[in-house]
DNA sequence: GCTGTTATGCGTAGACCATACGCAGAACTA
DNA sequence: TAGTTCTGCGTATGGTCTACGCATAACAGC
């Protein structure tokens, strides 16, 4: 439904013309009395308080006072607001490299930006993401991420690729520790002693002689310590550069 | 609620109980009409036919000929059978790996194996996992990926690391692909479309001087051509295993 | 200034969903 | 046979998204 194209291709899909302003107001008919900016603001507002599923469109419509249908009127459905919170959520991109740094700094400091905006705004991993990037702030980190690489010999679809796999990459480590946070939270227990609660418990269900490496593992006590997140996201993050390091003196050489 | 104190330390939750089969029967009362694992395989029945979407409890009782609130004697709560639900649908593990392997060989195979569950199950990746694994299959493929890595000067924290790198990759690519599949059968374009329609989409909506390294790429035809996603997949999953291999020559040297 | 057109705000209602609770009856123990 | 305990499941509650339609407000053109 709504396929109808005009002169200029293929119709743009509503929240898509949202998110880069593109929605020119008809003359006619009475001034409206919100705005997209506000709804997707105070989607936002809810998320950062209560977490993702606290957003509903009643809650949304209650944040700003309004009736629930009265949202229908600005988003299609409850998955194009979420696209648009996604967009504001991640704020605006870090910015261009600053000018002489080589691609491995400039990369890492793209992924701690992106990893930050995470760390705040933990609800956006919840956001069940149905496409590629498409909204205007999400291309912006894209443009920056690209950038960072402009210097190396690198094709253009590997430098895409090499992107695509360091957000990735921070995503997923920043899935899980905010899984434990969560988990902690709705347990009652320290976040430090989720770690830990989790090694006992697996020592107690698995039989050593079927996992014996899983085993070493837990006797080295590598679930007991609780380790700075930050450290393991360096960890991973290093790795992934070293194996980009290495593709790009192949190409280079 | 239900954190009651045994002998053996901490309760273990209902759900991983059922996984493990340590629930023993009591003696008294009607014989169950059911049993968790035909619910279970009635829920990856749905799932398999119609996306995990349809997965409701009514849906999964209809399936099975009961009642809905029948369910609720096997499982807790419709979390818990997710939960079953995943460690059924991964299915075993691919096993330790072939006798002389080295690692890389060996975790190649092991994160193909992951991949292939993902492309087959892609549902599977719509669970909102809540946790570290926990389920005996979970550990299963935890312990086949530890052991490909026992020959190495690795810390055993380090090969935690490493796995976890790895699936987490495994995840996102196999997370985009499936993306752009149900994308296009929502939109009904031919899947070999979508990448070009998105390629087209984007460049009608920057600003080449505000997206400059973008445009690049777009000029570069990146988008346009439809590449063989196991390529893609491949690309990255050497990137990460240079890396490794960068950080286990380190060690060794 | 009047009229027709169009858009807004939003009330109502429908179709789902998970699940708390309680009761009838089955299967066991003593 | 009596008592206990567990199963199956009907009912009901409170939540979700959103299709539909109506009253009203604001503009365009005459």
């Amino acid at each position: 439904m709504a396929a109808q194209t005009d002169d200029n291709g293929p119709a743009i899909p509503a929240a898509i013309e949202s998110a880069w302003g593109l929605r020119d107001r008809p003359p006619k008919g009475p001034r409206p009395g919100m705005s997209v900016p506000a709804i997707v603001d105070a989607a936002v507002r809810v998320a950062d308080a209560d977490g993702l599923a606290a957003v509903s469109m009643s809650r949304v419509a209650k944040e700003l006072g309004a009736a629930t249908m009265a949202l229908y009127r600005y988003v299609g459905s409850k998955d194009e607001l979420l696209m648009l919170m996604v967009d504001t959520g991640y704020g605006p991109s870090p910015g261009p490299p600053p000018p002489g740094a080589d691609w491995r700094s400039g990369l890492t400091r793209w992924a701690w930006a992106e990893h930050d905006a995470l760390r705040q705004r933990s609800w956006l991993l919840h956001v069940p993401i149905s496409g590629p990037p498409i909204t205007p702030q999400q291309l912006g980190w894209m443009e920056d991420g690209l950038r960072c690489l402009d210097g190396t010999t690198l094709a253009e679809s590997e430098k895409m690729s090499v992107l695509l796999l360091i957000t990735g990459y921070v995503r997923n480590e920043a899935t899980l520790t905010s899984q434990i946070a969560e988990g902690s939270q709705a347990a009652g227990v320290e976040p430090s002693e989720m770690m830990p609660a989790y090694g006992r418990l697996v020592a107690r269900l698995i039989d050593p002689a079927r996992f014996p490496a899983l085993q070493r593992v837990l006797a080295a006590g590598v679930l007991n310590q609780d380790d700075d997140p930050d450290d393991e996201f360096t960890f991973g993050l290093d790795r992934i550069l070293d194996g980009i390091d290495a593709l790009i003196r192949r190409r280079t050489a």
